[in-house]
DNA sequence: TTAATTTACGAAACCGTTTTCGGAAACAAC
DNA sequence: GTTGTTTCCGAAAACGGTTTCGTAAATTAA
């Protein structure tokens, strides 16, 4: 199947390659009447340029990473959504790969992109992940990376975020507000920015309607169902059982869903559910869920937007790019 | 800034380029020594080959691309988890596309491939996908495609699908021994495989138990959600309604649940509702809803194994290779 | 008419790696 | 001591485009 490559043309047409070459990219140098030759025979011959010949020579590579701890949730579907719709636009290709919240893994991905793999990066680090030098090696090499969701504070790039503190202050007033007592707080990752600072806002708010939180209500939760089920279904087994609930990340869901129904806490008569989810099905439950949905197509295209913004005008400066875009809580019947 | 290559490893160590190279991939042909001081500098330097030199010239771009429709159910989020796993166990990264359901963007993507950008294909086609010659054309240009889920009959290649005959035939099955006289089909891109197959399905067990299908039970949705809440409310509003009801797709399950909500129709009493779906939160729906569950992350898994066979030894006959993995009902309260 | 410029194209270097081939040196066999 | 063999390495040709630079012919300016 001897690929038609750019040689074949120039044979064939008894012209240079680098005619062909400049014929095809529509170059001024090349007159009008060849240019129709050579598009003509290409699109006869069905001519498709070898990327990596171009890229090589290039040094672009007109294709961007999205590193993800996993596809799994519902944020990350919508996200990877609006990433790659800006990125077909732009007629880039987008590369995509999965951390499973690891950070070994995410370490070795990053490295593998200091040779010139992509032109741009788009993460959202993995739960284990700390520190980011092995971010910081990635841009030092002249990579553009923009965090979206889960960041690395102490990286210096553009950051497209949600409001997270907000998020975890509003879900705590709304419970407070519906007349809980004692709320408690599952989270997943404690080392990530995204869960820090939601749990700053439950503080914030606890604090301000007097309520001091007791440490065992907030439980920290694995990436294992049969464990978290565990873990909830302790908590909410507790003689001092908590009356609401915030789960800060969306896998809790079905979870807390199903302590409930197995332990026949009703909800919201016993106990209030809020959870942070894009879930479709929010509304559906039983009984539907109040939830802080996050803008998650937006924030895949913006984060993306934004290194675009890098990679077509090399002087944008992506420290200062960084972008909040708010969640918003729709309140439904399980905190009636 | 200026990349380490293998030049200036070269240089460095007073050796030539063909040394290097041969160093670092560990030939036989070099000493252990110097292999030692290669790596060792190599290390120190922070050498990353670049991936676009040695795929121009190895032939070989140790990349496959992932076409879907797109990311949004949760099927496609799970399989997309299981093609990454073994695609990065074996060392290839990957590319994903999405079509957005439109004929013109998979063919547009198809073609680019056939300038050798990725050394395989895993496809689920478009619902508006008919023939597949697009796909024949670049499986003509070396290029192996394995399809899954939604395939094309007309292309002779490995296929990894689902039991859908089987799975319309269950469900419906399913609703008839429940009660159900009256059962209505909603699909979605009939011109798909999965549907009409799921479709047959549905018939033969009608047939079976001596109801032959109306036409308007029937009922083609699109991929907008208002329009759909419109459509399946008119059909549940007619004076002869059905009271049992098959979502060949899981974007119609949130729509059916709140039709039926709005328009009081309780579940399971006045209809039964089955959907195909892999939504974790199925079992906490209002009721908990019973599916046809596809083994999403499986079909994955096995999709990018049989293509990565073809990739280890060219001989592999991928028109025998595909495979049928069955769907399973799991019968919850809204057929009780 | 001559000089200056523009137009249209080709030769060749280049991107960074892989691979073939050849050969010097070291070692073994006879 | 003369032949094979290994062992270890380098020169150079790829891979398929892009880009710089040079130049002959055509055009314009003077």
């Amino acid at each position: 199947m001897g690929n038609t490559t750019i040689k074949v043309l120039a044979k064939q047409l008894n012209l240079s390659v680098a005619t062909i070459s400049k014929a095809l990219r529509d170059s001024h140098e090349i007159s009008a009447e060849t240019k129709q030759k050579v598009l003509g025979l290409a699109k006869h011959l069905n001519y498709v340029p070898n990327p990596y010949a171009s890229s090589l020579r290039k040094r672009r590579s007109k294709t961007i990473a999205v590193v993800l701890p996993e596809v799994a949730d519902s944020f990350f579907s919508l996200a990877i959504n609006g990433i790659e719709a800006v990125a077909q636009e732009k007629g880039y290709h987008v590369l995509i790969y999965l951390t499973h919240e690891s950070f070994a893994k995410e370490e070795a991905i990053l490295r593998d992109f200091q040779g010139g793999r992509v032109d741009g990066i788009l993460i959202s680090v993995s739960g284990e992940t700390g520190e980011g030098s092995h971010i910081k090696d990635v841009i030092a090499a002249g990579v553009p990376v923009v965090f979206f969701d889960r960041i690395c504070e102490d990286v210096e790039t553009a950051k497209i975020t949600t409001d997270d503190f907000e998020s975890g202050y509003n879900a705590t007033r709304h419970l407070a507000e519906q007349g809980c007592k004692k709320i408690a707080y599952l989270s997943v990752s404690p080392a990530l920015s995204i869960s820090s600072k939601r749990l700053e806002g439950y503080k914030k708010a606890l604090a301000e309607i007097g309520i001091r939180p007791e440490k065992k209500d907030i439980v920290s939760c694995t990436n294992d169902a049969g464990d978290n089920y565990r873990t909830i279904k302790k908590l909410l087994q507790s003689k001092n059982r908590p009356d609401g609930l915030i789960a800060s990340v969306e896998k809790l869901t079905t979870t807390v869903y199903m302590v409930c129904s197995d332990l026949r806490l009703e909800i919201p008569g016993m106990i209030k559910i809020i959870s942070f989810t894009n879930l479709p099905t929010a509304a559906v439950l039983n009984p539907s869920l109040t939830t802080i949905t996050q803008p998650a197509f937006e924030m895949g295209r913006e984060a993306a937007g934004v290194l675009f913004k890098t990679l077509d005008r090399k002087n944008f400066n992506l420290k200062k790019a960084s972008i909040v875009i708010p969640s918003s809580l729709v309140v439904r019947k399980s905190t009636a």
